[in-house]
RNA sequence: GUGGCCGUAGCUCAUCAGGUAGAGCACCGGAUUGUGACUCCGGAGGUGGCGGGUUCGAGACCCGUCGGCCACCCCA
């Protein structure tokens, strides 16, 4: 029959393409250790609920696109969608929110939508989230954090920061009423979809793609006009922190969010390079979550960016460091003794050179075929193992890039000689 | 959930008025005795995504289904 397959839009990475997230996990990694943030592990599984009452009963993510299920004690669980929920969860739970925190995660996140490109069912994000912190500072060291992996990543000027506040709850709730009162008066003239949204989540009518709601959208009243003057305050410092530290950014009035949880400042970094599915960095601040969830009243500020999306962009830029070569040295024996007493000798050289990438040739095969996979294997050096070197107790060194010598020492002599074979070499 | 394009060897793709498939790369072996890269020779590998239909006969036509890509939508 048929053979099993992955499931749709949860995609295996390969050895070819690892590399490129491994750099990028490891720039992230260093890049927020260097802001002092902690790493926090968060399951992937957890109560409906809690996405829910965090991101918003009436959002598409909660809707139609959730992996939930009941488990066998019959409650209802869900795969993470985002990582947000999850962290405010644990650090109420943990009591982590006694002092300012700043923690980030990585890992897989889940969402049934239709595949296309930098979209897909499992995808991998990473967060940053920084707890108990009101002022708007913290929102201009996330997005300084932010643009320095960035530049870490060679995508600076792939990307661009647009930047937006939607005020408080109460200053966002009028503005959203004018702004229903406005396109209800224009209802024919607005597309199907965001007819819908005119009960459902009138604000994200603003970022609509369709152009003649973009225009309709001209005459409409402005959030920035209902912002109170807090939101207005610190927005005004943000800018001013940015401007002051050389991070170019597009202020977006109609820029909102998906997600119910947030608000005052919101920020998306935007690339032009990846298709429909442009943003690879979104956030901003959800002061009310944390109280919403059960905890004491915190403020909080995050991001999240999109890993397939990033490395997506870093091959596009041709910011990956690749390097095609497996191993550094490549071990052919001819015949089971010698393949024995190779064996055991390198695993000598391993003690002595940890590090150093030595692929030992197994499966047999003539001496000339296991030549080729050591050509193959992008190897340095292949050491050989015959009857000869067997009986002598020496090995043969074969250097097989550029046009060094081969030669046959004894085994004491063979650290230093690959020392030097391999400097050489590189 | 909607739409467009697509689905032939491991990979990239061809072929043909519909008459039961080919190339390049990759892979394996050989070109005298234990030595790669270049070259030459040979080999293996496909129930043409899956199911049904039309036909004497279908990979080619039709329908369905699954999958892929892109876009809508959604969002990281």
């Amino acid at each position: 029959m048929s053979n099993i397959r992955a499931i749709r839009g949860m995609n295996d990475i390969l050895p070819n393409e690892t590399p490129a997230w491994q750099q990028l996990e490891a720039v992230v990694a260093a890049t927020v250790r260097g802001y002092g943030y902690g790493e926090i592990r968060l399951p992937v599984v957890e109560h409906t609920e809690l996405f829910k009452r965090s991101i918003g009963e009436v959002t598409d993510i909660v809707e139609k696109e959730m992996y939930t299920f009941n488990d066998r004690n019959d409650e209802s669980l869900t795969l993470r969608p985002e990582g947000t929920a999850g962290c405010v969860r644990a650090a109420i739970q943990q009591g982590l929110l006694s002092v300012p925190q700043r923690l980030w995660y990585a890992g897989p996140m889940f969402r049934y939508e239709r595949p296309q490109k930098g979209r897909q069912r499992q995808f991998h994000q990473v967060g940053v989230e920084a707890f108990g912190i009101a002022t708007p500072d913290i929102d201009a060291e996330l997005i300084l954090l932010s643009a320095r992996l960035w530049h870490q990543l060679g995508l600076s000027s792939s990307v661009t920061l647009q930047l937006n506040s939607i005020g408080s709850n109460e200053s966002r709730a009028a503005y959203r009423a004018a702004l229903v009162a406005y396109l209800a008066q224009h209802r024919d003239a607005l597309d199907a979809d965001s007819q819908r949204r005119l009960e459902s989540n009138p604000l994200r009518i603003l970022d609509s793609k369709n152009p003649d709601t973009q225009a309709l959208l001209d005459g409409a009243p402005e959030l920035s006009e209902y912002l109170d003057e807090e939101s207005q305050a610190d927005f005004a410092r943000l800018c001013e922190l940015l401007t002051a530290a050389g991070v170019e950014f597009d202020v977006n009035p109609r820029l909102v969010r998906g997600l119910d949880y947030y608000n005052k400042t919101v920020f998306e970094w935007v690339t032009d390079q990846l298709g429909a599915q442009g943003t690879i960095c979104a956030g901003g601040r959800y002061d009310g979550l944390v109280a919403q969830l059960g905890g004491k009243a915190t403020p909080g500020i995050g991001f999240a960016m999109g890993l397939e999306r990033l490395v997506l962009l870093m091959e596009e830029v041709g910011s990956v460091a690749h390097d095609s070569a497996r191993a550094d040295v490549y071990v052919i024996a001819g015949g089971d003794l010698a393949h024995q007493c190779a064996l055991v000798q390198v695993e000598r050289l391993r003690d002595a050179h940890a590090g150093l990438r030595i692929v030992q040739h197994v499966g047999g095969g003539s001496i000339k075929s296991q030549i080729k996979k050591a050509d193959k294997s992008g190897a340095m050096v292949a050491l050989i193992w015959g009857e000869t070197e067997v009986d002598e107790g020496t090995v043969t060194l074969k250097p097989l890039r550029g046009q060094g010598q081969q030669l046959t020492l004894p085994l004491a002599a063979l650290p230093e000689a690959l020392d030097t074979a391999l400097s050489v070499e590189s």
